[in-house]
DNA sequence: TTACACCCTATACTATAGTATAAGGTCAAG
DNA sequence: CTTGACCTTATACTATAGTATAGGGTGTAA
């Protein structure tokens, strides 16, 4: 396969795989020995699924790289994996809570506008600057 | 003020202040003629405040600038203030409903984690590439 | 007077996740 | 044999929000 059809498999740019590659994400590609050009297999394909699905995820290319690298190594990973997962979620937890605190913010705010009088100018914004 | 006090009474770096001047998010600054040192007012350091608040909300620098600009204009900047408000109300939504999904899913790859048998590698790595 | 803390500008660098471009080589169809 | 689509590398650029550094000037205290 080369490289562009990779791609348009896997529904990234060129440069996207490229750009892997170069990141560690994806393994150095094979060559064609005249061309030069990269020569990919199916399980290039099914590493940039991986990567898709962990970005879904929300773990990072760093993360992705590091998760791929304990998937190859034998049995008990899982702990590593574990507690990679257990951080996203603490993470995950604490952005949440903060989001929910900015999103009750926001609301008073949209709120002072709608009660505001006429000859005042934009409560909202005085509001912020508190 | 010199920028060193503001930047210490404000709680930023003093490369922050010149870098939101660039940006247009604090005005220019006034100059003393001979040392050309920069004099700031307490001004300033309100509208330092207002930066950090209005980040705290999540609005981005260039929002931040544009909730500025509306701040001085005269009473009908209301309309435009609470259609920002409200479509970083709808983005927050929609971030928070993905990170509950992405939860959901974190979760079922931590469980599978716990189920696995002594024999298979980590089954929350495969799992991800699907 | 000299030391030191502070100020100035301009430029480069950080992280993240790519995208774009220049300059050149390859391959297949017509 | 030429055209056009594709490939190669290296480098630069995007956005965001700053931080760091080089090279120089200023202000104050002992």
């Amino acid at each position: 396969m080369t490289i562009g059809e990779l791609a348009k498999k896997a529904g990234v740019n060129v440069q996207t795989v490229r750009y892997y590659e170069r990141e560690a994400l994806l393994p150095m590609a094979h060559r064609w020995p005249d061309s030069g050009y990269r020569d990919f297999d199916h399980d290039a394909l099914l590493r940039l699924d991986f990567i898709r699905s962990a970005k879904k995820l929300g773990f990072t290319l760093r993360e992705i790289r590091e998760l791929w690298d304990m998937r190859i190594l034998p049995g008990e990973s899982c702990a590593e994996v574990r507690e990679m997962i257990a951080s996203k979620l603490t993470d995950l937890d604490r952005r949440m809570a903060e989001m929910r605190r900015l999103r009750r913010s926001l609301v008073k705010l949209e709120d002072a506008c709608g009660r505001r009088s006429q000859t005042e100018s934009c409560p909202a914004l005085w509001a912020i600057g508190k």
